[in-house]
RNA sequence: GGAGAAAUGGCAGAGUGGUCGAAUGCGGCAGUCUUGAAAACUGUUGAGGGUCACACCUCCGGGGGUUCGAAUCCCUCUUUCUCCGCCA
């Protein structure tokens, strides 16, 4: 979340980049301000009752020592309505901090400076275009048909099993998802990255952490006889690694990468356009997470985007990047640059990857800091991306590399595979 | 799952009702000494709120309670360890 010393100091700046998002923060912003300062006024009002009634306390401890217990009455008479009056205002304290809290929660993070307004995915910018889109003839398949004639994933044995949006992939179809997974983890290690296998649950601590909760409850499959939330992304469990944690400065950069499940009930949507892999409830990633000294974290952003790039270029698949614009940002990013990578055979461009740098707002919530060169503890940035997301990227390849004799496996899988068409 | 023990500062580890935000050691930082380093010595060293700065307030796993006063007593939850059971 925001920070509320920002608000304080910046709050026409805010104001105009949550515009960004079409949101009209002004009354927020000033209801935030308002709850602060009635927050603080109660915290010194309770501060100077407790310093009172400490004080008294400390006389009566030394009236007892010294047997006047007489005089010790006497006082002890007079903590009763400090402590009324102390319980009361603990009361309001509470109150105003976790309405305060709840305000802040509903606040989305500010825009970068680089970001357009706009209200979908409509206004989002092409920032780059790379790789040459295959001219297929009239016989290409959409990958759903693909993966059918070449018995590589089964969508309908995955509804038998757990229902839609679960397929079971087999054959060369799981051999090719294990070596994309090995291949993209091989390249984040190679930049730099410290490969890590986290919990593919997490508790509610964690989904407050990153901004899933409260803010996208309903997206994620909640296992509620233990109160665990399984992973959306593995930005949850890999960048709550650092809540409560205070690192130094020499530690920067911070970086993880790591394979997981991804879980997502993503309700509501149907039709063509989620057909086969387009959509899923679970679905395999690799992604990348940073830690960053605030005056890095945009130097890291354009890094993360360029190792993004490498890989879609080794792949020889065609993708584009995209700036996204206010009103499609997510809740919790300052500026996010979204792959796609485009599918031949329906004609359109499948998201793949979403960069993003997160500044403070999310180290503001996990409480994530680091020693600056005063010692003092500042909020560090966080960032992450997927590199990549496999449905799709398999989407990707199954089109574009289809030829009539079959799939051909891009070169740099061929080692990981084993074999280098799938026919 | 059953029985028992424990949870204190970066780490180790004292502290069982008042002067304890907490001894001591290690580690960290600064200084003295040294050509430099090590050793030794001296000082310093948790977090949050609040203030121009002080003062002051909160925090000894989380939550609640007893008391004028709680790290210390009570309840509860969580976690860890030991023993037993089960198990990939």
């Amino acid at each position: 979340m925001l920070q509320l010393q920002t608000i304080r100091e910046n709050k026409k700046e805010i104001i105009l980049a949550l515009g960004k998002r079409n949101i009209d923060a002004q009354t927020l912003l000033d209801n935030v301000l308002q709850l602060d300062e009635k927050r603080r006024t109660t915290q010194t009002q309770l501060d100077n009752v407790l310093a009172e009634s400490n004080s008294l306390s400390k006389e009566i401890g030394a009236l007892y020592k010294t047997g006047k217990a007489q005089e010790a009455n006497v006082l002890k008479e007079k903590t009763v309505h400090l402590k009324e009056e102390s319980k009361q205002l603990g009361e309001d304290l509470n109150a105003a901090a976790e309405e305060l809290q709840n305000l802040l929660y509903q606040i989305p993070n500010a825009p970068h400076t680089s970001v357009r307004k706009g209200s979908s995915e409509e206004d989002n910018e092409e920032v780059f275009k790379e790789g040459d889109i295959p001219t297929l003839d009239t016989t290409a398949l959409p990958h759903w048909e693909l993966a059918k004639k070449y018995d590589i994933i089964d969508f309908e044995l995955g509804v038998k099993i757990a229902g839609a949006g679960f397929p079971v992939y087999k054959g060369k179809g799981a051999r090719l998802q294990r070596a994309l997974i090995a291949y993209f983890l091989d390249k984040n290690t190679e930049a730099g990255y410290t490969e890590i296998q986290v919990p593919h649950l997490v508790n509610e601590l964690s989904g407050y952490g990153t901004g899933q909760l409260p803010d996208k409850e309903g997206q994620m499959y909640h296992v509620t006889a233990d109160d665990l939330y399984l992973i959306p992304t593995a930005e949850v469990p890999i960048t709550n690694i650092f809540r409560d944690v205070i690192v130094n400065e020499s530690d920067f950069p911070i970086t993880y990468t790591g394979y997981t499940p991804c879980f997502r009930r993503e309700a509501g949507s149907y039709g063509a356009h989620v057909r086969g892999l387009n959509r899923l409830h679970q679905f395999d990633k690799v992604e990348i997470v940073r830690v960053e000294h605030p005056t890095k974290s945009y130097e890291a952003l354009d890094g993360m985007v360029e190792h993004v790039k490498n890989i879609l270029r080794e792949l020889k698949l065609p993708y584009r990047i995209l700036r996204l614009c206010g009103g499609d940002l997510g809740f919790t990013a300052a500026l996010t640059f979204d792959f796609e990578v485009f599918s031949t055979a329906q004609d359109r461009w499948l998201e793949i990857s979403s960069v993003s740098n997160f500044e403070t707002y999310q180290a503001n919530r996990l409480k994530l800091r680091y020693k600056d060169e005063n010692g003092k503890n500042q909020l560090a940035h966080t960032l992450n991306g997927s590199s990549l997301a496999l449905p799709r990227v398999l989407a990707g390849i199954l089109e574009n590399y289809q030829t009539p004799e079959g799939i051909k496996i891009p070169d740099v899988l061929v080692p990981y595979c084993g074999f280098e068409m799938i026919d």
